[in-house]
DNA sequence: CACATTTATTAATCTAGATGAATGCAAAGC
DNA sequence: GCTTTGCATTCATCTAGATTAATAAATGTG
């Protein structure tokens, strides 16, 4: 996990801490330029609308990184939750020093390459939501993130397709019956 | 336009082109690593769907990057079409001559914040189409992009809410008449 | 263990937005 | 100048998925 060393290198405040699941570790109205590296479990990001539905933005397992850009690229009190779905082990680090780590060129190379990794696939998210029905979008989350299949109760992966629990369960309930 | 500048000079193989309004610099099926600079114009990226039917994904306006990023990251053909949809001037450049450039520090910041941008718009963008009715995304659109607004055909910013022509339409009416 | 909470399923009804078609208008080409 | 093509609007219908509600299995928790 190179990734991973050049962040506690560059950031000394950086620090493994565990957490519980279901613990909280931003909230909405927070300013915040932290940025979350999980080395173990499981963790997601999501907004509560108006109406108190929620809609989850992305799931990280180990190895991914987690957090509100827009609210910290925009200097905006966070609209995302994030929180814990299993007992995690997760390094907290600061935003601003994955951009000085540019500095060091190897490094900096990898940092820009998992940003255009994360472009790729949120541009694959944006098309399918406006192009794809709601079986399609499911299917493509199962060859994609097959392992997360069976760590996230259905519920949150409908949320995450943009669907209510009932839509997915009726999709669900189709598909295996063959039709 | 430092960022130019740097791409500029990196990359020798780019250069200024000169495209009429309705040329197509990125189809369907393509193989590229090309990205494209708007120095004047308005290009902009799209698919198409099995059904034929057309999805904005993105403007490119003046002093915006467009590319396949999707494609190029995990080494697809592009499913993107991109043209211009004024006459255009813009600077073709490879998409790795942009890695190649972090190893200037000064530049890589600045490439590396215009990630971050990216996809802070880009997680607004996830969220509103998960989580706001088209009504509410016009809006965003009309507040975030107002130099936009009169450049585009309706039926183009519809596409690129997600919508249909003639729901844009119909929202545009109610509100003209106010309810 | 019993009891509460979370999770998944099914079904009836409702709605935002899609689809298809017709109309008027403005710009573009000949 | 006319004629074609593209653009926006309106309306009647249709549908994917939302909402509401009821049921039941699975999972926790004292």
């Amino acid at each position: 996990m190179e990734n991973l060393n050049d962040i506690l290198h560059i950031d000394s405040n950086a620090e493994t801490k565990q957490f519980k699941k279901g613990t909280l570790l931003l909230q909405k109205g927070q300013l915040s330029t932290s940025a979350f590296f999980v080395k173990k479990g499981l963790l997601r990001s999501y907004i509560i609308d108006s109406k108190g539905k929620e809609h989850i933005f992305m799931f990280a397992s180990e190895g991914w990184i987690i957090a509100d850009i827009e609210s910290q690229e925009f200097d905006h009190p966070s609209e995302l939750y994030i929180d814990c779905l299993e007992d995690s082990e997760v390094v907290t680090f600061d935003r601003y020093s994955l951009l000085l780590s540019e500095s060091n060129s190897k490094s900096a190379i990898n940092n820009t390459k998992l940003l255009y990794r994360r472009m790729g696939v949120l541009q694959r998210r944006v098309l399918m939501l406006m192009s794809s029905p709601a079986k399609d979008r499911y299917f493509y989350f199962i060859e994609t993130y097959p392992d997360l299949l069976n760590r996230i109760p259905q519920h949150m992966i409908a949320s995450y397709l943009g669907i209510t629990p009932q839509a997915l369960s009726t999709i669900r309930g189709k598909i295996a019956r063959n039709n």
